[in-house]
DNA sequence: ATAATTCCTAGTACGTAACTAGGGATTAAG
DNA sequence: CTTAATCCCTAGTTACGTACTAGGAATTAT
């Protein structure tokens, strides 16, 4: 039950861009400063915003000077859509959908049901809680 | 982040355990048993079952007529510390102790870390709160 | 003695995370 | 209009861990 290296990666990333106030096109930053700054390889990095960009929550200019903003402010841009772009499963439990219902066949007779869904609620609540915005605090 | 499927069939068969109100040497329920229950392999189940016991959360006799049973009472057995025993990581990011406190060289400059603290004691408190009675409410 | 159980250890196969790599498209600056 | 800086796209590669399979030894009730 660990989050993905990635995760972590995009999340250091991520952080940066709000600290450094990347909020509209004229105030992009580039991936390899980024990359450097977090000591993260740039390919890498590259591949990671390519899925943020793709769920529309960065947004890119290209060429000289180009780089990259949050397509929205901080504050409303929530954790767990982050997670769920960068590749992150938010679902705990195979046998479990997002809103706790028992996808496997056991589920009558599975006692270990309740706490599983216990955790995967709790879990869910703490991560919708949150936005980039709380990244800087 | 996903709990591993050993996770979720050591928690099947515990909960199948407290139902069987297998808590002492004179109610234990035998592994073959279970599996066949909870539809897992009886071998695999074996080297889960071995993890608990090491982690006395667990005890049992052998040979015929023998079985598991639980160390203590079901309400006294933190979900923590069974996850713990099957291998579960419960820190949830690679840079981090179990308190919160950050292991990677980039504490001072990462901007991510107080959500990742957030997320990560949320989780744990959670876990904290349940154990092996949970399983059957 | 036999059968039922737990116990111990070794090995395998598969998937996926975490990269590496190469180059194309776009754009500002000189 | 050339160059350099950036984003963009896609195709590998490698290493590791999870989820098993497998065989048999030790223990104990009948």
């Amino acid at each position: 039950m660990k989050f993905s290296r990635s995760t972590t990666y995009g999340l250091r990333a991520l952080a940066n861009l709000v600290l450094a106030r990347a909020t509209d096109s004229s105030r992009v930053k580039s991936l390899k400063i980024i990359a450097e700054e977090e000591h993260i390889s740039l390919k890498y990095l590259e591949q990671l915003f390519a899925k943020l960009k793709k769920a529309k929550i960065i947004n890119s200019t290209r060429g000289t000077n180009g780089g990259y903003y949050l397509s929205e402010k901080a504050e409303e841009i929530g954790l767990l859509k982050v997670l769920e772009a960068l590749g992150e499963k938010t679902i705990v439990f195979q046998c479990m959908s997002k809103k706790g219902k028992i996808t496997c066949g056991h589920s009558a007779r599975c006692g270990a049901v309740p706490v599983l869904q216990k955790v995967q609620v709790t879990i869910n609540k703490s991560l919708e809680k949150m936005t980039l915005q709380d990244l800087i605090k």
